[in-house]
DNA sequence: GACAAACACGAGCGATCACTCGCATTCTTT
DNA sequence: AAAGAATGCGAGTGATCGCTCGTGTTTGTC
């Protein structure tokens, strides 16, 4: 990662990017565990009632620390987004192979889409803090926003090849409304004891599979 | 309303309720005036950032008067939601017959349900700010619950005249899912233009009818 | 070792919010 | 009409929050 020391001068543009001045392993270290001190108050207290003075609190650093590497709370929190956002994605792609989807039942299918969601929230409880809530800054909901458009795309497209005959429009509410429905079940999902988990992820899936039944037959 | 003048000397328990002391045309018209006015900048704003300025001003009267009638904010929201559970209560008692249930069809029984639910929500854009949001002080949580306690009730006594055989278990499942899935999908429904409502709510309904589908043939 | 940049601190500033208090006004009762 | 309770006001209080700033400490570079 310090392999560029002086062939930065050339190009103006990026130099800030690529290499401030100096040395950062320090400020890079901080940048993670705010981060992390972030993820675990928002989890804890969700977005309006998490402070500033409490992500530092939780870091082990002053305030004003906090501002060195951030310029405001929304910034924090956009950056967990954009985090959030990699490692869902990443998630999915790990678990999900394109090429065969035709050759999936439908509940292969939809153990495939959920089952990485799933993962992913009950490993990372700040997400759904931070996800998609009404009251958020604008701003905010800027960072959030591609979370929810790269997993409708995704959805949308594995709909596309299995009912081609659907219009897009069809599909697209079709879509939709079942990530509304994941989604809706999620806090019962990641509140409740660990063993009562399956009993609700099952009954999620099968409405997905009845619904996509219906949509089949329709 | 004003038929009671001196009849309350008798019972003491009830006084502050029936009669104070003297008089109260005012007082109860300001009373019914702050709470439209909460509910107003409650469906615009939501619950953490409606401020009690923002209230008082919205109903035309200053700060130190809303105190007059309400011991703090979440009073205000208190009484809102009570309201607000008296009225879907009602509106759900007015379009649902509990004697002829077992000769409908599934579709026309998901019809009774959620039709009072979904207009309630349409005529009443401050409810959905204060049912069940995840950043609500306790005190609020336990006038909030008893609107979701009735209509679960309601619609698992439902399910279990039409799914005897099931277990009880299975049905409270089922219908707090089938809530969870109809409350989802509200913020889509009461956003979308109203043309586009009849679409969002039909596919809703067909996915509600493919489960119970599912849940009879299981 | 000298210098400067990066990093760290924490008291505190300005704004905001829920709520109070002293006082003025309106209404009811006698 | 006089008393007093109910109602109304709005500046102000104390607490909290996001964020800043002056200052001190660490660390890489020469």
């Amino acid at each position: 990662m310090e392999d560029q020391l002086e062939a930065e001068a050339a190009d103006g543009t990026t130099a800030e990017r690529t290499a401030p001045r100096k040395r950062q392993a320090r400020g890079e270290r901080r940048i993670a565990e705010i981060l992390a001190a972030a993820a675990r108050v928002l989890a804890a207290q969700g977005y309006e009632k998490t402070t500033t003075n409490a992500i530092a609190a939780e870091a082990g650093i002053s305030p004003g620390s906090l501002y060195q590497y951030f310029r405001n709370k929304d910034e924090i929190a956009a950056e967990l987004a954009t985090t959030y956002a990699a490692g869902l994605r990443a998630a999915h792609e790990a678990a999900f192979d394109l090429t065969d989807v035709t050759n999936l039942t439908p509940g292969e299918t939809i153990d495939r889409v959920i089952d990485p969601i799933l993962a992913f929230n009950l490993a990372n409880p700040g997400f759904k803090a931070l996800h998609a809530r009404p009251d958020m800054p604008p701003g905010l909901a800027a960072a959030t926003r591609p979370i929810h458009d790269a997993l409708l795309g995704r959805v949308i497209s594995l709909l596309k090849t299995r009912f081609p005959e659907r219009s897009l429009v069809e599909l697209n509410l079709a879509g939709q409304l079942m990530i509304q429905v994941v989604q809706a079940a999620m806090p019962s999902v990641t509140t409740a004891d660990a063993d009562e988990r399956p009993v609700i992820i099952t009954e999620v899936k099968r409405m997905l599979g009845a619904y996509l039944r219906e949509l089949a037959e329709r």
